[in-house]
DNA sequence: GGCGCTCCTTGACTTTAGTCAAAAAAAGCT
DNA sequence: AGCTTTTTTTGACTAAAGTCAAGGAGCGCC
């Protein structure tokens, strides 16, 4: 991938948005792609932090996974978002495991390369503060939803939430980022419940299931259900 | 208060660790402190943020309240701990309540002064690089451990973790920072369920309640129970 | 178009933790 | 100390979501 190319991708990236452009460059220039196949692991939990990623194409997913088995989806990565920065700055081993859901791309960014743009550049610092900040801003509202939400409510929250990011246009459906088994886990639900749930906002006539595309039928009924 | 003490609190705190003197003399000359009461409110959630906060005296709580009434709490801060600093770099509103539990005194330092300091003290970047990635990381171990652990383990993860924090001299108990209906919202169980898990933690001799004292008896076989 | 695969759904049952109510214990307050 | 108030514990019951098992639906692939 010629590095024009590359350096575009960046400045799609939040983080990047107020850097120079010199700085960019260097980024595109000493940054590399990595291809991933769907269920290709990038790295474990307790592994040692080398850098950080931007999924350029394809789903990713970040879990937790208990001895016995258990799996727990802390997030699911699309297109323009980027993870593992946070470890860049603490010097502690990645605290969950990343794993490709579909066949991705993604850019791999040494941290020392990050760390000499940041000497050179307050725009690359401006960026890394504001988006650890909304990492965080992140996780509050997950961990509000995943302590006081049932399990409706939670799946609920999802569709909203992916209804206002989902569209420009106004269009009311939202495609899966994954297959349900997973979404389901990243909502902290078994499989099976989710299904249920997802039936009965059917039965309600809030929203129509179709594979991974949910259409959203009534949008302010869905939002004060129950 | 005089200067040369608050210049001292802040030495303490992580973020300010790597300030320079004059920078953090800056800091304690135009930041103020606040006296709370036990059981006032410091911000609601959806207040706009001018600041953050250290706690200097007392525990304070950040906590969710659902619509029903339920709450959920966050984190609980002791002394030297900071908060609400995610939000300077976001501009958005708090995404969470902040109560205190004691009596307390915590200080404010403006948003302005901070972003002052940070233009001129790398000292401060970096400090606040690495306070807010150590938040990502405690959060992401709060998500592991509401999603995969039962009841009884996210007791024994608490009461580990305040061994650890809690105990230069190798002793083996820990006073808890609050009441126990509060540490069970914070474990996001039900007061009773509480305590019915350290109930049964003592009938195993694992440890032995006394109070908001809690003596650990045998921290391996409690590492390692169930 | 039929075969094998994965993914999803459904029903019956189980488990876990929550709820409610009341008693007991501890902490504050003259 | 004696009173009130708050906090904690206990027991019986309930509800929510998980588990297990089986059946269907959809999809890719000769």
């Amino acid at each position: 991938m010629p590095d024009g190319l590359t350096t575009q991708i960046l400045n799609t990236i939040p983080i990047f948005k107020e850097m120079n452009k010199s700085t960019l460059d260097m980024i595109a220039a000493k940054s590399h792609f990595i291809d991933l196949e769907k269920g290709a692991f990038l790295f474990h939990k307790g592994d040692q932090c080398t850098g950080f990623y931007i999924t350029v194409q394809g789903n990713i997913k970040v879990s937790f996974i208990s001895k016995d088995g258990k799996e727990h989806v802390a997030r699911i990565i699309g297109p323009g978002q980027s993870f593992g920065e946070a470890m860049m700055f603490t010097d502690r081993p990645y605290p969950a495991t990343v794993q490709s859901i579909t066949t991705a791309k993604v850019l791999f960014i040494p941290k020392s390369l990050l760390i000499q743009c940041m000497e050179e550049d307050s725009g690359c610092v401006r960026g890394m503060l504001s988006g650890l900040s909304r990492r965080i801003e992140h996780l509050y509202s997950r961990l509000e939803s995943l302590t006081l939400d049932s399990s409706q409510q939670r799946v609920i929250g999802y569709l909203l939430q992916h209804l206002e990011s989902g569209t420009k246009n106004g269009k009311k459906d939202i495609e899966l980022q994954a297959n349900k088994a997973t979404i389901a886990l990243h909502l902290n639900l078994a499989p099976e419940t989710l299904s249920r749930v997802l039936h009965e906002l059917c039965e309600n006539s809030l929203i129509r299931v179709e594979g991974k595309i949910i259409h959203v039928l009534d949008v302010e009924k869905l939002r004060n259900f129950y």
